[in-house]
DNA sequence: TTTTACCTACCTTCTGGTAGGATGGCAGTC
DNA sequence: GACTGCCATCCTACCAGAAGGTAGGTAAAA
């Protein structure tokens, strides 16, 4: 399809790092420009307002997350693995900082001061998660494969809740490792076979 | 001791609420202004730039907790309640709406953008609060009344992962019980009285 | 008399955003 | 092919307001 001209993907991708960084209210138009190599106005043509740039890049993150999750269905098909996957993702991206923080786990704990179309966009990432994580536990539980020690919902909560702390705490412990410290666990434990092992 | 001039005070309290709901970059001394009903340049009599105002209050929040830990310590000694009381307390100030975000965490997001200074303070609450919670699991294990998957270090950060996790959840879902229905399980599932219960 | 707490007035820099112009490619038409 | 209009892209030059911060003053408490 059209690889329509690469300076808009370029300042969604450089908004997108600079969110990482530091939030909606953490960069400007200018940070964008230095980087982008273009001018400031220039980005205005692109994205009228900085709201439509980060409800844009927002939205394309969703769609990027929603097509990842299909993904991971079609070519894996064991709920756990189908988590591994998942973790393994952003333990890689947090390892070679590449994109060490989920945007809409960041732009969250700023909802109240977002721009509401934005706010929008970052809950329905999380009820898009949600739902498919839940949709693995609820799947892992009938083959069998988890033991859940309450609803495939709250089970879901819970692991999605671990994966963005355990972001938040590599990042203060500017650790990459404690990612994994966290989160390895964390499908162990969802695994029947862990009850194998008795005190 | 000095009730000093509660002005101080004041500009901290309300600077943790604006915190809370939008970060370091998400507010302004003109919001302060405001809300406390003194001129701009007044609170610079009181916090010479930001950077000061904000390495004051996580200080004092670091303070705080630490006080906090030390009273758990101080009137309960059983090591799952210590973690229900830490817990219970997050869930009461998102409940109630009066705090909803443990200001470090969210400053921690920020990181990156952060003045170094108060990004060290902001580190410096994760390594007490780690070193505490990790105590509280050892303790557990030796008194074989938790039954821990890994080492209690990994233990406590994975238990402190999922709180902060569990807090954005609850901004996100804009619905306080969902802090409830992440940690109260965390709680149970460390408790050896579960492995009573077998599939 | 010094200090504390606050004020008005002002400064510089950055903010997101606008107006209007230059360039250049790409249809359609002659 | 040359001419035309058009639209996309990017530019310079602005703007109003907000940012953090300073200078210097007043009034009252210590």
């Amino acid at each position: 399809m059209s690889n329509l001209s690469t300076t808009s993907d370029d300042i969604l991708a450089c908004a997108r790092s600079l969110i990482v960084a530091g939030g909606y209210n953490g960069f400007s138009y200018a940070d964008i420009a230095d980087v982008v190599g273009i001018r400031k106005a220039s980005i205005h043509h692109h994205f009228p307002s900085k709201v439509d740039l980060v409800r844009t890049l927002v939205a394309r993150y969703r769609e990027e997350t929603e097509a990842g999750m299909a993904n991971v269905e079609l070519h894996e098909s064991d709920p756990l693995e189908q988590l591994r996957i998942y973790a393994g993702y952003w333990e890689a991206c947090i390892a070679n900082a590449s994109a060490p923080f989920c945007i809409c786990a960041l732009l969250a704990s700023e909802l109240p001061v977002l721009p509401k179309e934005v706010g929008l966009e970052v809950r329905a990432h999380f009820r898009s998660l949600s739902a498919w994580l839940t949709s693995v536990m609820e799947r892992g539980a009938r083959h069998g494969q988890f033991r859940l020690m309450s609803t495939p919902r709250a089970e879901a909560e819970a692991f999605m809740a671990t994966v963005h702390g355990a972001m938040l705490s590599a990042r203060a412990y500017d650790d990459p490792k404690i990612f994994g410290v966290v989160t390895g666990p964390l499908l162990e434990r969802l695994a029947l076979r862990s009850l194998q092992i008795r005190p």
